[in-house]
DNA sequence: GGCGTACATGTCGATAACGTCAAGTGAATA
DNA sequence: TATTCACTTGACGTTATCGACATGTACGCC
């Protein structure tokens, strides 16, 4: 079981690697510290490895990525900046309209600060 | 070597576990799927025993925690839900006036939907 | 004292990931 | 054609994690 988020972790570390990166398999096998041959086998969708603990920070590291992203539990690379996190975390215990309203209220206060772009 | 991570881990899994979700080694052996004498192992900070993918994958999802904060790699256990992506990338771009208005704009809408604890 | 809960610690064989190496494909270039 | 580059694939022995289990500690409670 599990082979579900194999495939998407082989999908993710190429995409980060050439598409977000481009970075060939031996570049990204430096700036990691482990061989090119474990990536390849990383990134065959159709594979078995599966990295381990310290591998997949070494990859996310090298990457710049989360891990999280890596392992296809968010869709989104990057992290979250710590000054953001107070605000950001408020937002989230919102109802929805009222997340609409802030929203719409801090796309306004962009438009006043850049008038044209 | 990599010894650094490993104790991080073990407190992170820890801290998850007590003080955020309120649970012992047994519920959240329940909630994982994984037995709870792994879990003590994991916790253990001189210990060696490292999760694989696939358990820690299941250690963050039980939790709610990104990997991310399971590893050390950020101090935040909350994830970015793509619903938010577009809010928080604005308030990136925010001046810092701007960005304490809205915050506090936020908080008043937020004592508006719970009144009372 | 005797119980139950929460957790720690260590051992066992089985399985899985490790790094390394060799040999291969395919595309681009000289 | 020959060479190089990027990558693939398979095999090897080594090492680490796996789940399961037994045992031990420490605490509160009746």
């Amino acid at each position: 079981m599990e082979e579900f988020g194999r495939k998407l972790f082989a999908e993710r570390l190429r995409d980060a690697r050439e598409r977000l990166r481009g970075l060939t398999q031996a570049q990204l096998a430096d700036k990691s510290g482990l061989p090119s041959t474990s990536i390849s086998h990383f990134e065959n969708p159709e594979g078995t490895r599966k990295p381990s603990f310290d591998n997949l920070r070494r990859l996310a590291n090298a990457l710049e990525v989360t891990t999280d992203y890596l392992l296809g539990r968010s869709d989104d690379h990057i992290g979250m900046p710590l000054a953001a996190d107070a605000l950001y975390r408020d937002v989230q215990n919102l109802t929805d309209v009222d997340k609409e309203f802030a929203q719409a209220m801090i796309k306004k206060m962009l438009e006043k600060n850049q008038p044209k772009e």
